[in-house]
DNA sequence: TCAAAAGTGTTGAGCGTACACCCATGC
DNA sequence: GCATGGGTGTACGCTCAACACTTTTGA
């Protein structure tokens, strides 16, 4: 059975640059294609949208497939519709971006038969097509956006400690913050609920955790007072 | 002649927001419908990706089609793949916006048989298909952006004063600005033109011109100055 | 000479930044 | 008792916001 148009179409795909934070570097889920075009190379997860499901949907839905992932921050980035991006006919991908927390997905990588693995982002391969771009652009979009909206909670447990969060941004933006004034600026905020627990095996004084509010958050942004670190 | 898929596949179109600025209104530019759905409906101006154009070519082909503006400012926006934005059958749509210097397009808004024509925002008709939330969405974008980059300088005429350049923040931030903060910054900044020219054909005082100069710009960004109102 | 908009500085408050030491805990 | 990271306050400089009067020009 086939499908026939008046006007020949593009294929229509959607890729996924998925986010997670190791101890020390910021990691990105990757596919080892088994097929041609791009045979072995690794490249991000995502694949064809179906007639009967939304854009957003079909990221969803192979983030799920393809890495077990699921109920993830997901955002879109950009549409890619040059002509030539993939060799076998005309392809438009929607790519987004998804933000996930490691220990949460330890190691649920390859669901199917491909290959699925974390690079950090100072260690990748060579990508398929024209994934290098998007993933470039993916990243400049969280460094930006991070800044501005508690987005960088998907990345860290749901209680964490100050210093991971602090480590988190300075991960991401590639810079180191001074623990004071961080501290000071965050708390603040008043986006963060002090737990009465602390850390556990940790072979120094136990650091406090902290929950992030989302309440609290949409109450501030209401109240005018903006997220920015 | 029919061209046919083993999967069904979506269409694709390019919608655009045009925004451009009156005296006093931020204004946008709507096509009306000449056919089935929404006839007689005000919708953006768009239409259907060839196969053998990029996405953004698409845009810019509409765009000259439909409105005779070429050469203006044009970035994506989101694209759109809800499954019933369009009740003949499945169509996702790049949405893009772009800003217009008035003065360049005055009444050139027909050039094929439909009617087009310049909306105020606040007085805007209903729209056809999702274009609410489209043009909900650039209206959106556009307040963020103009705040962290020069984008304003689009809207304008290549040779401006501060109090045009004022009267456009305040159009499109929707809030006033005061006067002599706003030439602190915006003159601190460093990146406007002083010219040996002053306005003409006003019945007062006439104010001194500025250009907006690119260059010195990127200089600045070089050197990490941000611009931000 | 009048109307209209151009142009121009200062002050106070709040915010960002730089910076160093003691404390609690596990081994 | 020692190593490791947790936790804490102050002072300075800069930026932001508030605010009003004089000048220029054309009619």
């Amino acid at each position: 059975m086939t499908f026939s148009y008046e006007f020949p179409r593009a294929a229509l795909t959607v890729d996924c640059v998925v986010f997670a934070l190791d101890e020390s570097d910021l990691k990105v889920m990757l596919i080892q294609r088994d097929i041609s075009p791009f045979e072995g190379k690794w490249a991000l997860p995502g694949g064809f949208v179906r007639i009967e499901e939304t854009v957003e949907d079909a990221a969803r839905r192979e983030l799920q497939e393809e890495t077990g992932l699921e109920k993830v921050f997901l955002e879109q980035l950009y549409t890619f519709g040059d002509i030539d991006r993939d060799p076998r006919e005309r392809v438009v991908t929607v790519a987004w971006y998804a933000l996930v927390r490691l220990s949460d997905h330890r190691v649920k990588a390859a669901t199917d038969a491909r290959a699925a693995a974390w690079f950090g982002m100072d260690d990748l391969p060579q990508l398929a097509f024209d994934h290098d771009r998007i993933l470039e652009l993916a990243y400049q979009r969280l460094q930006n956006k991070v800044r501005y909206q508690p987005i960088g909670f998907e990345l860290l447990p749901q209680k964490f400690t100050l210093t991971q969060l602090q480590h988190l941004y300075e991960i991401i933006l590639d810079r180191t913050l001074d623990k004071r004034n961080f501290r000071k600026k965050i708390l603040g905020m008043n986006v963060l609920q002090e737990l009465d627990e602390v850390e556990t095996d940790v072979a120094h004084r136990a650091a406090r955790l902290y929950r992030f509010n989302k309440q609290r958050y949409r109450e501030m942004v209401k109240q005018g007072v903006n997220f920015e670190i």
